[in-house]
DNA sequence: AGCACGCCGACT
DNA sequence: GTCGGCGTGCTC
């Protein structure tokens, strides 16, 4: 009887996005099974490309005569087991995409999810040999794609390899009849950077409280009865959830299975790094995006062997194919790294609850804040839940006060510092103790408007506001575009167009003012550009080099300092301001990180909140730390509009470099939706301009979907799908994606 | 994605 | 007539 193998294709395209058949010819059908990586000959010039086998039949629907044999089992390959095709086909049903991108996503030795290559056009030969020929093809009716592109080329370096086949609607022939004639080049440009190294260390002997003990006893209990349970550990930051994390991994190990620790990206520090290696030395590796291509390989290739048996890393650590996962713990829940940006656009909470079901691994979720989606689930009985509110390092919880900066302009105070704040740095400096400024957002600082008719100064490319730095010029914080100040409004002619200095240089220079000599440390993105700046900063900080240190939202986050006794938020409510339906948690996450920085050592620590809007729930509700209230409340306005994780949401967002098109796409997509939907309790919203509506001179446009149930959802996605296969075959000038907004 | 096929303007 | 560019359709 023949054997037929079901081939996944390496050719990330839509039309070629199911599976081929070829024939296992008798040599290799010990080799070939589910999730082998074959060769395997294609198209017409049976060019060998590379396939991945995702079944295996005895019978098939197509001309027998015309299947094509498997050429070779592709040499020093990682064959995928079948648990990595069903997690690829999760990610396929569940984030709309190509089975191949799934795969690839799985399967993290190839290349392609980390480092993107990208093709760009540019010219070989010099701009007058180049207009020569040009001209020469110019008049002449059978050269016109050629032409195009020669025309682009004559007045800018370089296209993009979108622009070309998208606007410029030239196809591969015409590019490789030219770059056989020497008149351009292709480049493929990918990115490579540096990996790290982290020595190994020692770690003290530690024993558990009778909460950590609690936890580790359940979790385990439940494991050796064969039972995957998933648990969520709610505690409070330096309450010792890694402590707890580390006994649970040990007793893992124990039973013969490993386990996948995931951090946000870039949350790992020294210190928790050097636990791991102090207790299970080189069993452990650390799972990197900065890790080369080779590492990665190594890393894979071991941890199928056995050599690892833990591994620590970002979202993409979750693929590592351990042969009898056990554990799969995400510290830091609420983080929001945990989201790729990166088709396929998954949530690495959704992602690790369906790893650890495929391998009957335990599943342990844990922070301080809690992402509401997650928190749902714990109330739905789907996670056991722990707590940990108990400081192990002492200290004691900070008193909280919320200032109302609307009072304080009334009374004539415009500063950026309240009375009480600035009264309380003053004691702060006398009583040589450290204080942390949180300044809230980045984008919104500094930016720069008319007092007369209002108008703001824009980023041409981005749609969003410049800001200001030291050096006069308005600078673009997504392109890195800049332009010479200006002085008078290019709206109106009014001379009174100034900035709202609250950038954090500004606050370094205002805290100089207030108090001569005071030494300050700021970090923002600009002064963390390389990597270990951040390390630096933060150890400057913690040896007292310092008596303030100013920062956005990165300093929030990790570190113990224990000489901080104040913390004071500037302009709580910015984040208030972003449109988006998590800003409420995001605020109330932010200030409740930020007010767990103070009185970390023997001093008790005070927390100053500057607000204008005091009475808003997040601020309430954190200045009172009190997470079930805020929980509370902000699940009534979930389900109220219907927001996950009380209703299922999806996100179509549409690209392009004409915003005509783009928007009328959008549109034609949204009324689509409104006609099938109509009747039903399905909610379409927009479509409207994304709420960065131009980023890199692309336009940016968007719809929301709001449904009961997740299926509907997918379904609606599967008929768009179609529908634009009808009517818009072929047309690529606009990208869209599917992201459906996670539930959890 | 990348190749063959077939249409159609350009050139001798 | 032939040559060659360019859009289209297909790939087990």
């Amino acid at each position: 009887m023949e054997v037929y193998a079901d081939i996944i294709v390496d050719i990330t395209h839509e039309k070629l996005d199911r599976p081929f058949q070829y024939r296992i010819p008798e040599h290799l059908a010990e080799e070939v099974r589910v999730g082998t990586q074959v060769q395997v000959p294609f198209g017409n010039a049976n060019k060998i490309i590379t396939g991945y086998c995702i079944g295996i039949s005895g019978k098939t629907d197509f001309d027998p005569v015309r299947i094509k044999n498997i050429s070779s089992i592709k040499e020093g390959s990682t064959s995928m087991e079948s648990r990595q095709i069903m997690l690829a086909d999760f990610l396929k049903r569940r984030y709309g995409v190509t089975m191949i991108q799934a795969l690839k996503t799985v399967l993290p030795v190839k290349q392609s999810v980390q480092s993107i290559v990208k093709k760009t056009i540019c010219r070989a030969k010099t701009l007058e040999e180049t207009q020569e020929y040009y001209n020469s093809i110019k008049d002449k009716g059978n050269q016109k794609a050629k032409a195009r592109l020669l025309e682009q080329l004559l007045s800018r370096e370089t296209i993009s390899q979108e622009e070309v086949t998208g606007k410029l609607r030239i196809g591969s022939s015409t590019l490789k009849s030219l770059e056989e004639d020497g008149l351009i080049k292709v480049q493929r440009i990918s990115q490579y950077r540096n990996p790290v190294h982290m020595a190994q260390g020692e770690v003290a002997n530690y024993t558990l409280s009778a909460e950590q003990q609690y936890i580790v006893d359940t979790v385990t209990a439940d494991a050796k009865a064969g039972v995957a349970g998933k648990y969520y550990i709610h505690g409070i930051t330096g309450s010792g959830k890694t402590a707890v994390y580390i006994e649970l991994i040990a007793q893992t190990l124990k039973e013969g299975r490993q386990a996948i620790v995931l951090i946000p990206e870039i949350s790992l520090t020294y210190q928790t790094l050097r636990r791991f290696f102090g207790r299970f030395g080189d069993k452990v590796s650390v799972m990197n995006s900065t890790l080369s291509q080779g590492e990665k390989y190594d890393q894979i290739v071991r941890a199928m062997k056995g050599d690892i048996q833990v591994i620590i890393g970002p979202r993409s650590a979750l693929f590592t194919p351990f042969p009898n996962l056990g554990l799969v713990i995400m510290d830091e829940e609420h983080e929001t790294s945990y989201k790729s940006e990166l088709s396929p656009k998954y949530h690495a909470r959704e992602v690790a609850e369906e790893v650890a079901r495929i391998s009957s691994a335990s599943l342990v979720l844990g922070s301080a804040t809690p992402s509401i989606e997650a928190y749902y689930r714990v109330q739905k009985g789907d996670f056991t839940l722990f707590q940990l509110d108990k400081r192990l390092t002492g200290g004691s919880l900070p008193g909280v006060e919320v200032v109302d900066l609307r009072e304080e302009l009334k009374d004539g105070n415009r500063s950026i510092f309240s009375r009480s704040l600035q009264e309380k740095l003053k004691q702060r400096l006398e009583r040589k103790e450290q204080s942390i400024l949180f300044l809230n957002r980045r984008g919104y600082s500094g930016f720069i408007s008319c007092r007369s008719c209002g108008h703001v100064i824009r980023c041409p490319h981005c749609s969003v506001s410049l800001s200001q730095h030291r050096d006069g010029r308005l600078h673009c914080h997504y392109c890195g575009y800049s332009v010479p100040k200006v002085t008078l409004c290019p709206e109106c002619g009014s001379k009174y167009i100034l900035g709202f200095k609250v950038g954090t240089q500004q606050i370094e220079e205002k805290l100089k003012e207030l108090f001569p000599g005071v030494r300050v440390l700021r970090m923002d993105a600009d002064t963390t550009r390389t990597k270990d700046s951040y390390e630096r900063i933060l150890s400057a900080f913690a040896k007292g080099e310092a008596d303030v240190l100013v920062g956005t939202q990165m300093i929030v986050k990790g570190h113990d300092f224990p000489r901080v006794t104040l913390v004071g938020v500037l302009a709580a409510d910015l984040s208030l301001a972003f449109e988006d339906f998590r800003s409420g948690e995001r605020t109330f996450q932010l200030l409740t990180q930020a007010a767990g920085r103070a009185g970390r050592g023997e001093l008790p620590g005070e927390v100053v909140i500057q607000t204008y809007q005091p009475d808003h729930y997040s601020v309430q509700y954190a200045a009172a730390q009190d997470f079930t209230g805020f929980y509370k409340s902000e699940m009534q306005y979930r389900e109220f509009m219907q927001y996950p994780p009380a209703g299922r949401m999806m996100a179509i967002q549409f690209f392009g470099a004409e915003e005509e098109k783009v928007k009328a796409l959008a549109e034609s997509f949204a009324h689509d939706l409104r006609t099938w939907t109509r009747g039903k309790k399905i909610q379409v919203l927009g479509a409207t301009q994304a709420a960065i509506a131009k980023l890199k001179d692309t336009y940016r446009y968007v719809i929301y979907v709001k449904a009961g149930r997740l299926e509907t959802l997918i379904l609606l996605k599967n008929a768009l799908e179609e529908q634009r296969i009808k009517k818009h075959s072929g047309q690529e000038i606009v990208q869209y994606d599917f992201d459906p907004v996670n539930m959890f």
